[in-house]
DNA sequence: ATTGATTATTTCAAGTTTAAACCATTAAAA
DNA sequence: TTTTAATGGTTTAAACTTGAAATAATCAAT
Protein backbone atom coordinates (compact mmCIF):
# COMPACT_ATOMS: atom_id res chain seq x y z
CA UNK A 1 0.00 0.00 0.00
CA UNK A 2 3.13 2.35 0.27
CA UNK A 3 3.08 3.97 -3.07
CA UNK A 4 5.00 7.36 -2.11
CA UNK A 5 7.99 7.47 0.17
CA UNK A 6 10.92 9.15 -1.75
CA UNK A 7 9.00 12.90 -1.24
CA UNK A 8 9.73 13.38 2.14
CA UNK A 9 8.58 12.66 5.37
CA UNK A 10 6.79 15.55 5.79
CA UNK A 11 5.11 15.23 1.99
CA UNK A 12 4.88 11.70 2.50
CA UNK A 13 2.69 11.92 5.58
CA UNK A 14 0.02 14.76 4.25
CA UNK A 15 -0.12 11.84 0.64
CA UNK A 16 -1.01 9.13 2.67
CA UNK A 17 -3.23 11.15 4.84
CA UNK A 18 -4.77 12.47 1.96
CA UNK A 19 -5.08 8.69 0.37
CA UNK A 20 -6.87 7.36 3.33
CA UNK A 21 -9.53 10.42 3.86
CA UNK A 22 -10.60 9.83 0.31
CA UNK A 23 -10.69 6.03 0.74
CA UNK A 24 -12.24 5.70 4.23
CA UNK A 25 -15.06 8.31 3.14
CA UNK A 26 -15.51 6.86 -0.70
CA UNK A 27 -16.12 3.38 1.26
CA UNK A 28 -18.53 4.70 3.22
CA UNK A 29 -20.68 6.89 1.08
CA UNK A 30 -20.73 3.49 -1.31
CA UNK A 31 -22.33 1.54 2.19
CA UNK A 32 -24.72 3.98 3.33
CA UNK A 33 -25.60 5.20 -0.37
CA UNK A 34 -26.40 1.53 -1.67
CA UNK A 35 -28.91 1.13 1.58
CA UNK A 36 -30.17 4.86 0.98
CA UNK A 37 -30.82 3.86 -2.21
CA UNK A 38 -33.07 0.58 -1.34
CA UNK A 39 -35.44 2.81 0.07
CA UNK A 40 -35.79 4.61 -3.36
CA UNK A 41 -34.25 7.87 -2.69
CA UNK A 42 -30.45 8.55 -4.51
CA UNK A 43 -28.05 10.23 -1.85
CA UNK A 44 -27.91 13.96 -3.17
CA UNK A 45 -32.25 13.20 -3.00
CA UNK A 46 -31.66 11.82 0.81
CA UNK A 47 -28.72 14.66 1.88
CA UNK A 48 -31.72 17.38 0.93
CA UNK A 49 -34.43 15.69 2.71
CA UNK A 50 -32.71 15.29 5.62
CA UNK A 51 -31.67 19.25 5.56
CA UNK A 52 -34.93 20.40 5.31
CA UNK A 53 -35.76 18.00 7.75
CA UNK A 54 -33.59 18.82 10.68
CA UNK A 55 -33.19 22.54 9.79
CA UNK A 56 -36.98 23.38 8.10
CA UNK A 57 -37.72 25.43 5.41
CA UNK A 58 -34.65 26.76 3.15
CA UNK A 59 -34.36 28.81 -0.39
CA UNK A 60 -32.36 27.06 -3.14
CA UNK A 61 -28.86 28.86 -2.26
CA UNK A 62 -28.51 27.50 1.46
CA UNK A 63 -29.14 24.38 0.43
CA UNK A 64 -26.50 24.58 -2.36
CA UNK A 65 -23.69 25.53 0.12
CA UNK A 66 -25.03 23.15 2.35
CA UNK A 67 -24.81 20.49 0.76
CA UNK A 68 -21.38 21.48 -0.97
CA UNK A 69 -23.39 21.11 -4.67
CA UNK A 70 -23.78 23.40 -7.35
CA UNK A 71 -26.46 25.58 -7.75
CA UNK A 72 -27.66 24.15 -10.84
CA UNK A 73 -27.50 20.32 -9.49
CA UNK A 74 -29.90 21.60 -6.47
CA UNK A 75 -32.29 22.56 -9.19
CA UNK A 76 -32.31 19.29 -10.78
CA UNK A 77 -32.56 17.26 -7.23
CA UNK A 78 -35.16 19.75 -6.02
CA UNK A 79 -37.34 19.17 -9.42
CA UNK A 80 -36.81 15.23 -8.61
CA UNK A 81 -38.00 15.57 -5.38
CA UNK A 82 -40.57 18.09 -6.37
CA UNK A 83 -42.02 15.74 -8.82
CA UNK A 84 -42.34 12.48 -6.09
CA UNK A 85 -44.15 14.87 -4.10
CA UNK A 86 -41.81 15.02 -1.48
CA UNK A 87 -41.05 18.82 -1.02
CA UNK A 88 -42.71 21.77 -2.61
CA UNK A 89 -41.28 25.31 -3.60
CA UNK A 90 -42.75 28.90 -2.56
CA UNK A 91 -41.67 31.55 -4.05
CA UNK A 92 -40.81 34.43 -1.51
CA UNK A 93 -43.03 36.71 -0.92
CA UNK A 94 -40.84 39.78 0.10
CA UNK A 95 -37.80 38.67 -2.42
CA UNK A 96 -39.19 37.23 -5.35
CA UNK A 97 -36.27 36.07 -6.36
CA UNK A 98 -36.08 33.78 -3.61
CA UNK A 99 -37.87 29.95 -3.38
CA UNK A 100 -38.18 28.44 -0.30
CA UNK A 101 -38.30 24.80 0.09
CA UNK A 102 -39.83 22.44 2.37
CA UNK A 103 -41.46 18.96 2.94
CA UNK A 104 -44.70 17.94 2.37
CA UNK A 105 -46.09 15.74 4.65
CA UNK A 106 -45.33 12.73 2.50
CA UNK A 107 -41.63 14.12 2.72
CA UNK A 108 -41.91 14.56 6.38
CA UNK A 109 -42.85 11.08 6.99
CA UNK A 110 -40.36 9.52 4.58
CA UNK A 111 -37.68 11.26 5.82
CA UNK A 112 -38.26 9.86 9.73
CA UNK A 113 -38.83 6.41 8.17
CA UNK A 114 -35.55 6.39 6.53
CA UNK A 115 -33.55 8.46 8.65
CA UNK A 116 -33.89 6.26 11.56
CA UNK A 117 -33.12 2.93 9.66
CA UNK A 118 -30.35 5.45 7.96
CA UNK A 119 -28.61 6.14 11.79
CA UNK A 120 -29.22 2.75 12.53
CA UNK A 121 -26.98 1.63 9.80
CA UNK A 122 -24.36 4.50 10.00
CA UNK A 123 -24.11 3.97 13.91
CA UNK A 124 -23.28 0.24 13.02
CA UNK A 125 -20.68 0.88 10.11
CA UNK A 126 -19.16 3.31 12.45
CA UNK A 127 -18.62 0.71 15.21
CA UNK A 128 -15.53 -0.72 13.33
CA UNK A 129 -14.23 2.01 15.71
CA UNK A 130 -14.73 2.40 19.52
CA UNK A 131 -16.61 5.66 20.78
CA UNK A 132 -13.63 7.20 21.72
CA UNK A 133 -11.88 6.62 18.72
CA UNK A 134 -14.67 8.40 17.09
CA UNK A 135 -14.45 11.35 19.00
CA UNK A 136 -10.78 11.42 18.55
CA UNK A 137 -11.57 11.28 14.52
CA UNK A 138 -14.71 14.21 14.63
CA UNK A 139 -12.17 16.08 16.20
CA UNK A 140 -9.46 15.69 13.91
CA UNK A 141 -12.31 15.94 10.87
CA UNK A 142 -13.34 18.93 12.15
CA UNK A 143 -10.21 20.51 12.25
CA UNK A 144 -9.03 19.79 9.22
CA UNK A 145 -12.17 20.85 7.50
CA UNK A 146 -12.44 24.03 8.99
CA UNK A 147 -8.58 24.71 8.19
CA UNK A 148 -9.69 23.59 4.42
CA UNK A 149 -12.62 25.92 4.12
CA UNK A 150 -10.59 29.02 4.77
CA UNK A 151 -8.04 27.80 2.52
CA UNK A 152 -10.64 27.80 -0.26
CA UNK B 1 -23.86 23.04 12.73
CA UNK B 2 -25.47 20.67 15.68
CA UNK B 3 -28.38 19.33 12.93
CA UNK B 4 -28.86 15.71 14.92
CA UNK B 5 -29.48 15.56 18.64
CA UNK B 6 -32.10 13.85 19.58
CA UNK B 7 -31.12 9.75 18.36
CA UNK B 8 -28.34 9.18 21.41
CA UNK B 9 -24.99 9.45 22.34
CA UNK B 10 -23.77 6.83 20.16
CA UNK B 11 -25.87 7.31 16.99
CA UNK B 12 -25.24 11.08 17.48
CA UNK B 13 -21.61 10.28 17.45
CA UNK B 14 -21.54 8.45 14.32
CA UNK B 15 -23.66 10.67 12.51
CA UNK B 16 -21.42 14.15 13.16
CA UNK B 17 -18.31 11.59 12.38
CA UNK B 18 -19.72 11.04 8.78
CA UNK B 19 -20.70 14.50 8.39
CA UNK B 20 -17.41 15.49 9.07
CA UNK B 21 -15.95 13.19 6.82
CA UNK B 22 -17.62 13.82 3.99
CA UNK B 23 -16.83 17.53 4.52
CA UNK B 24 -13.43 17.00 4.91
CA UNK B 25 -12.85 14.99 2.13
CA UNK B 26 -15.20 17.00 -0.55
CA UNK B 27 -12.80 20.10 0.60
CA UNK B 28 -10.10 18.55 0.49
CA UNK B 29 -10.76 16.90 -3.16
CA UNK B 30 -11.98 19.93 -4.70
CA UNK B 31 -9.20 22.52 -3.66
CA UNK B 32 -6.71 19.65 -4.71
CA UNK B 33 -8.79 18.94 -7.67
CA UNK B 34 -9.00 22.09 -9.03
CA UNK B 35 -5.29 22.56 -8.70
CA UNK B 36 -4.69 19.31 -11.25
CA UNK B 37 -7.36 20.25 -13.56
CA UNK B 38 -5.48 23.45 -14.38
CA UNK B 39 -2.85 21.23 -15.68
CA UNK B 40 -5.07 20.22 -18.24
CA UNK B 41 -6.05 16.63 -16.25
CA UNK B 42 -9.30 15.68 -14.66
CA UNK B 43 -8.87 14.24 -11.15
CA UNK B 44 -9.39 10.38 -12.48
CA UNK B 45 -7.48 10.60 -14.99
CA UNK B 46 -4.40 12.13 -12.82
CA UNK B 47 -5.32 9.10 -10.21
CA UNK B 48 -4.62 6.49 -12.84
CA UNK B 49 -1.35 8.54 -14.06
CA UNK B 50 -0.34 8.49 -10.37
CA UNK B 51 -1.18 4.89 -10.15
CA UNK B 52 0.67 4.15 -13.14
CA UNK B 53 3.58 6.42 -12.08
CA UNK B 54 3.87 4.98 -8.90
CA UNK B 55 3.52 0.95 -9.44
CA UNK B 56 4.32 0.68 -12.82
CA UNK B 57 1.90 -1.23 -15.83
CA UNK B 58 -1.02 -2.51 -14.21
CA UNK B 59 -4.25 -4.36 -16.13
CA UNK B 60 -7.68 -2.61 -16.22
CA UNK B 61 -9.07 -4.67 -13.61
CA UNK B 62 -6.35 -3.63 -11.14
CA UNK B 63 -6.81 0.05 -11.66
CA UNK B 64 -10.56 -0.46 -11.57
CA UNK B 65 -9.82 -1.72 -8.62
CA UNK B 66 -7.51 0.05 -6.69
CA UNK B 67 -9.49 3.35 -7.85
CA UNK B 68 -12.34 2.53 -6.49
CA UNK B 69 -14.25 2.92 -9.98
CA UNK B 70 -16.21 1.00 -12.34
CA UNK B 71 -14.37 -0.99 -14.66
CA UNK B 72 -16.72 0.42 -17.62
CA UNK B 73 -15.53 4.06 -16.18
CA UNK B 74 -11.31 3.15 -16.16
CA UNK B 75 -12.19 2.49 -20.30
CA UNK B 76 -13.25 5.97 -20.59
CA UNK B 77 -10.48 7.37 -18.94
CA UNK B 78 -7.97 5.34 -20.43
CA UNK B 79 -9.29 6.22 -23.68
CA UNK B 80 -8.96 9.77 -23.22
CA UNK B 81 -5.60 9.13 -21.59
CA UNK B 82 -4.60 7.38 -24.83
CA UNK B 83 -5.69 9.57 -27.18
CA UNK B 84 -3.94 12.42 -25.07
CA UNK B 85 -0.56 10.28 -25.49
CA UNK B 86 0.12 9.95 -21.91
CA UNK B 87 -0.51 6.23 -21.60
CA UNK B 88 -0.58 2.77 -23.76
CA UNK B 89 -2.89 -0.33 -23.98
CA UNK B 90 -0.69 -3.47 -24.83
CA UNK B 91 -2.53 -6.59 -25.03
CA UNK B 92 -0.95 -9.60 -22.84
CA UNK B 93 0.77 -11.98 -24.67
CA UNK B 94 0.68 -14.76 -22.18
CA UNK B 95 -3.71 -14.05 -21.26
CA UNK B 96 -4.98 -12.18 -24.26
CA UNK B 97 -7.70 -11.48 -22.57
CA UNK B 98 -5.73 -8.69 -20.63
CA UNK B 99 -4.52 -5.18 -21.28
CA UNK B 100 -1.64 -3.91 -20.32
CA UNK B 101 -1.54 -0.03 -19.11
CA UNK B 102 1.56 1.56 -19.26
CA UNK B 103 2.72 5.40 -19.22
CA UNK B 104 4.63 6.75 -22.22
CA UNK B 105 7.57 8.95 -21.95
CA UNK B 106 5.47 12.13 -22.04
CA UNK B 107 2.99 9.82 -19.74
CA UNK B 108 6.15 9.48 -17.82
CA UNK B 109 6.98 13.28 -17.23
CA UNK B 110 4.19 14.26 -17.39
CA UNK B 111 3.31 12.76 -14.14
CA UNK B 112 6.31 13.75 -12.62
CA UNK B 113 6.05 17.35 -13.01
CA UNK B 114 2.75 17.51 -11.99
CA UNK B 115 2.92 15.33 -8.77
CA UNK B 116 5.55 17.15 -7.48
CA UNK B 117 3.34 20.24 -7.63
CA UNK B 118 0.13 18.16 -6.42
CA UNK B 119 2.23 16.80 -3.67
CA UNK B 120 3.64 20.15 -2.34
CA UNK B 121 -0.06 21.76 -2.69
CA UNK B 122 -1.44 18.94 -0.81
CA UNK B 123 1.23 18.80 1.96
CA UNK B 124 0.66 22.69 2.18
CA UNK B 125 -3.42 22.06 2.48
CA UNK B 126 -2.51 19.24 4.98
CA UNK B 127 -0.48 21.80 7.21
CA UNK B 128 -3.91 23.03 8.95
CA UNK B 129 -2.80 20.03 11.06
CA UNK B 130 0.74 19.54 12.69
CA UNK B 131 2.14 16.39 11.83
CA UNK B 132 1.58 14.45 15.08
CA UNK B 133 -2.06 15.21 14.31
CA UNK B 134 -1.71 13.94 10.79
CA UNK B 135 -0.21 11.49 11.72
CA UNK B 136 -3.40 10.38 14.31
CA UNK B 137 -5.90 10.88 11.54
CA UNK B 138 -3.96 8.86 9.19
CA UNK B 139 -3.93 6.10 11.56
CA UNK B 140 -7.84 6.31 12.61
CA UNK B 141 -8.60 6.99 9.01
CA UNK B 142 -6.63 3.28 8.16
CA UNK B 143 -8.71 1.55 10.66
CA UNK B 144 -12.07 3.28 9.72
CA UNK B 145 -11.26 2.35 6.35
CA UNK B 146 -10.19 -1.53 6.06
CA UNK B 147 -12.89 -2.10 9.53
CA UNK B 148 -15.76 -0.86 6.36
CA UNK B 149 -13.75 -2.41 3.77
CA UNK B 150 -14.90 -6.02 5.45
CA UNK B 151 -18.58 -5.08 5.65
CA UNK B 152 -18.52 -4.35 2.22
C1' DA C 1 -11.76 -32.15 -28.33
C1' DT C 2 -16.10 -29.89 -27.05
C1' DT C 3 -19.20 -27.85 -24.04
C1' DG C 4 -20.05 -24.79 -20.32
C1' DA C 5 -18.55 -21.64 -16.95
C1' DT C 6 -15.56 -17.94 -15.70
C1' DT C 7 -12.74 -13.85 -16.30
C1' DA C 8 -11.10 -9.38 -18.56
C1' DT C 9 -12.51 -5.72 -21.01
C1' DT C 10 -15.55 -2.80 -23.70
C1' DT C 11 -19.95 -0.81 -25.15
C1' DC C 12 -24.19 1.34 -24.16
C1' DA C 13 -27.97 3.88 -22.01
C1' DA C 14 -29.39 6.37 -18.15
C1' DG C 15 -28.51 9.36 -14.49
C1' DT C 16 -25.54 13.02 -12.06
C1' DT C 17 -22.61 16.94 -11.75
C1' DT C 18 -20.49 21.01 -13.22
C1' DA C 19 -19.60 25.61 -15.23
C1' DA C 20 -21.31 29.03 -17.92
C1' DA C 21 -24.98 31.47 -20.01
C1' DC C 22 -29.35 33.18 -19.09
C1' DC C 23 -33.78 35.32 -16.79
C1' DA C 24 -35.95 37.76 -13.29
C1' DT C 25 -35.81 40.62 -9.37
C1' DT C 26 -33.80 43.79 -6.24
C1' DA C 27 -30.42 47.39 -4.74
C1' DA C 28 -27.43 51.23 -5.69
C1' DA C 29 -25.98 55.16 -8.25
C1' DA C 30 -26.16 58.77 -11.43
C1' DT D 1 -36.15 58.13 -12.58
C1' DT D 2 -33.41 55.53 -15.30
C1' DT D 3 -29.35 52.97 -15.66
C1' DT D 4 -26.17 49.82 -13.80
C1' DA D 5 -24.72 46.29 -10.85
C1' DA D 6 -25.59 42.43 -7.95
C1' DT D 7 -28.24 38.41 -6.44
C1' DG D 8 -31.27 34.07 -6.70
C1' DG D 9 -32.53 30.56 -9.55
C1' DT D 10 -32.86 27.82 -13.85
C1' DT D 11 -31.27 26.04 -18.24
C1' DT D 12 -27.91 24.08 -21.20
C1' DA D 13 -24.09 21.40 -23.02
C1' DA D 14 -20.33 18.67 -21.90
C1' DA D 15 -18.10 15.40 -19.01
C1' DC D 16 -18.18 11.63 -15.70
C1' DT D 17 -20.00 7.47 -13.50
C1' DT D 18 -22.58 3.50 -13.10
C1' DG D 19 -24.63 -1.07 -14.00
C1' DA D 20 -25.88 -4.22 -17.28
C1' DA D 21 -25.30 -6.40 -21.65
C1' DA D 22 -21.99 -7.89 -25.11
C1' DT D 23 -17.55 -9.67 -26.72
C1' DA D 24 -13.49 -12.23 -26.42
C1' DA D 25 -10.36 -15.39 -24.33
C1' DT D 26 -9.30 -18.89 -20.98
C1' DC D 27 -10.14 -22.76 -17.90
C1' DA D 28 -12.42 -27.14 -16.31
C1' DA D 29 -14.74 -31.23 -17.01
C1' DT D 30 -16.38 -34.47 -19.55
Amino acid sequence: MKTTEHYGKKVDLALSMWVKLARASTTFGRLTGRDIESYGLTQPQFGVLEMLGHLGPLNTGKIAKRSLVTGGCVTVILDNLEKDGFIERIRSSDDRRMITVQLTHKGHTTFQTIFQKHATRVTELASVLTEEEQLRLSTLLKKLGLGLKEKQ
